[in-house]
This record gives structure tokens, sequence and C-alpha cells, in this order.
DNA sequence: ACTAGGTTCAAACGGCCGTTTGAACTGGAG
DNA sequence: CTCCAGTTCAAACGGCCGTTTGAACCTAGT
């Protein structure tokens, strides 16, 4: 894909549409099982657009985690303008992470792509992670971070924030099963409401303790 | 495949080799990533065994999953003799679920094959999973009451019981990414020895207490 | 040793995949 | 209006996929 000189507003109008669609196609299926055929088809563009436009598959799926990245970060930058105490802040990101369980939207889309990456990250997830999602994860690391005793170690926090991550994640991708038995749950704002108030508080509950016995300890880092 | 009215002892030795070779095959590509060729060729068999043997590529996948769920049944029914404290169960059955995360054998497979199923349940598993999981997630869901007011519901138990799974799920899922940045961390059996010792602790502390405000409530079980 | 039936094998089939091609079309600057 | 760079389009390409085929190859029972 020659760097272009020109784009028309059509031309940027397709890629948006394409954009889209693929958004939904990674989301569904990941990356490997979405197809180009498909998403032209729900974008109802030409099959060749897309190695016109992003050059390869791969090229349109940078794209995508550009889009859903940069939408993902502006969102949870936007209720930051009070200070709000630990548990208040604690609750607003397990209500956030929980979010895509009733919404039906590309931010939903977008946190479905992640979760995939994170069970077969992709080649270009990995250059991708590295350098892009460091500052989101340094976040929650400090949000954690309030409710450990002060001596904790960065490790200890980031194990901390992945902990609170993965009591969200797994509702989050279960979401459709628990309507079903045996949980037979109805997955509506309220209950969602409710779930991130337990999970919020239990979470709080269990970082304000220390471990009994052995306390968590982060390995050395390699030496290089 | 018709029912085979004899089974010689090398066609039995082919089958296993098969099983053990697609159980690698879809731990590490899943259902659709991973390939007949690839299988066939990991096992050395010829191609057409999984279609003599199994029927096609979806019986292969229900024989692995029937392999599977043996395998995690029986191996922790294996220290059920005597009867620990609810503390010991819980740090008991954190440590069973990381194992993988130093593990490379069959078991690690198994449980990694599952972990692609909740991102995208296969048509086989669906099944699978409504009658022959109910009983495993029943023992986790009466370890999880043992730290739930007697007046907790099932419903309540069974949230409890997968937002366990979820903390444990999250990093088994990602203990590869553990070791680079910005982790940095060494992942050994002392590691997630003391991880177990963390999850536990933080997971007693949490179920401990109730939400502060609102209880979480089930919906009502669909009429029908 | 013979043979029937269970098992293996190499080759081919049709189908979907991502990508390429070259011609047809279009919109905006001159 | 002209023209051409930018864009769309239908068709085809090679490659990998799961499956089928029919002959060749054992192996166990007589």
């Amino acid at each position: 894909m020659p760097r272009q000189r020109k784009v028309t507003r059509v031309a940027q109008l397709t890629r948006e549409k394409i954009i889209k669609a693929a958004s939904r196609a990674f989301a569904r299926d990941g990356y490997e099982g979405a197809s180009i055929r498909a998403i032209v088809a729900a974008a109802e563009v030409n099959q060749a657009a897309i190695n016109y436009h992003f050059g390869s598959k791969e090229g349109l799926y940078r794209a995508v985690l550009q889009t859903a990245l940069r939408a993902l970060m502006s969102d949870d930058d936007a209720p930051q303008a009070d200070k709000p105490s630990r548990e208040v802040a604690l609750r607003r990101f397990v209500r956030g992470q929980l979010r895509p369980m009733t919404a039906r939207d590309e931010l939903s889309d977008y946190a479905r792509i992640f979760n995939w990456e994170t069970l077969r990250p992709s080649p270009v997830f990995r250059k991708f992670m590295a350098r892009e999602v460091a500052p989101f994860l340094a976040r929650v690391t400090e949000l954690v971070r309030r409710f450990l005793p002060a001596k904790a170690t960065d490790q200890e926090a980031a194990v901390g924030a992945l902990w609170l991550f993965g009591q969200c994640s797994i509702f989050v991708r279960n979401a459709e099963q628990l309507a079903n038995a045996p949980f037979r749950l109805e997955i509506d704002e309220r209950f969602v409401d409710r779930l991130a108030d337990t999970i919020a508080t239990w979470a709080a509950d269990g970082l304000g303790r220390q471990p009994t016995k052995r306390r968590l300890r982060a390995a050395p880092a390699a030496a290089e």
C-alpha cells in the first residue's frame, strides 16, 4: 500500500465502513476466523477494497486495533474530573469493565477483540501491546495500590491489577452462558449494577488483607 | 463411521496417538485453527485415519473432550480423602487451577481447550457442557458456599464460583506474558505456590463479607 | 498357509481462504 | 468540458482446508 497523495471523501467513507464491519467480525470470530469475504459483504464494499485501503488483512486488523485502543482510552479518560475515594474508583472501574455484558456497541466489540488476543496474541498485537497498553495497565495498578500496604512492590500491585481484571473478564466472557443452565441469570443493567457492587466489595476486602503466611514476592528481574 | 466389530491393538494405538496430538493442537490453535494435516503429521499417521477412526474432525474433537473431562474430573477427585477446612480446600482448589501455569502436560492442554471454549463455544461443546460439567461446577459452588452466609441463594453461590474461576484463569491465560514487560515475573513452582496463597487469601476475605449496600440477587427463573 | 476383514495409504475432490490483476468508473482541479 | 489520479469492480490465482476414494497392506482366526 503506497502512501496515498489524496484521499477523497467517498474513499474515507469506505474505510470507515470496512473498519466498522471488521470490528464486528474480528470480535465475533477472532482474527483468523474472520474472513475478508464476510467483512466486505457486511460493509457492502468490493473485496479488493481491503487490500487497496489497508494493504492486507493484517493491515486492516492493525487499523481496527488502533481505533479500538483510542476508543477504550478516551472512554475511561472522561470521568476523571473529581478525585473519588478508592472504593468509588474501584466500583467505577469494575462497572466499566462489565459494560460489554449488556452493551451491544463498538466498545464491546473492541473489548472482545482484546479477549481474543489474551488467548492467542497475534504478531500484530504483541508489538502493539508492548508500547500502547502499558499506560492503561499503569492506571489500574495505581488503583490497586491504594488498597495495598505502602510497602507493596510494583510487581505485587501489577499482580493485583491482573487479579482484578480476571474477576471482571470471566463474567464478560461468559455473559451469554449465564442466561442458561445452571445459572439462569437475567442479564440486564440492574443485574450488572449489582454484580459490580459485589465484585467491588469482594475485591476491596480481599486486597485489604495480606496473605496469611507467605507474602507474594516478585521474582528478580532477568539479568541482561 | 460405522460401528466397528473388532478393534486391533495397533488400531487402538493409532487412536491414542491421534488423540494425544489432537489435544496439543486444539489447545494451541483452537478447534477451527487446528488442522487435520498438522495433527496427523504430529501423530505420524495417515491423514485418512482421522475420518476412519473418528468419522470427522468434529468426532475427533468430541473424543478429545471426553478424554479431557475424564482426566480433569478424576484428577481432583483424588485428594478428597480427608475433610479439610474451608481455607485449606480453597487454597487447594486455587493451586489446582493454577497448575497449567508451569505444567506442560496433557492436563494443561485440556485446561486450555476449555479456555478456548469459553471464548467461542463450539456446537459439540454446548451439548457436552450442559450435562457433563454441571457436577464439576456444583463442587466449586459448594466450596464457595462454605464462605457465604447460610442464607445465600444458589445463584449467589454460582456467581461466587465463577468469580473464583475468573481470578485463577486470568493468570493461566496470561502466564506466558507475565514473563515479559511490564510484569517481568519468573513463573516457576515457587511463584505459583505464592500466587495461590495470595489469591486464596484475597478470595476468602472477599467472600467473607457482603456487598455494602445492595445484595446481589438472582433474577427469577424463566417461566416455562 | 489361506483368507476375510480391519486398517493404512497416496491421491484426488470441491470449497473457502487472502491476494492480485487489469479494466471500468468517478470526482474534482485546471 | 477535459483529463487523470484515485477508487471500484469482477474475475482469477495459488494455497490450505476437511473429506472421499479405492487399492494396498497387515493381522488374527481357521
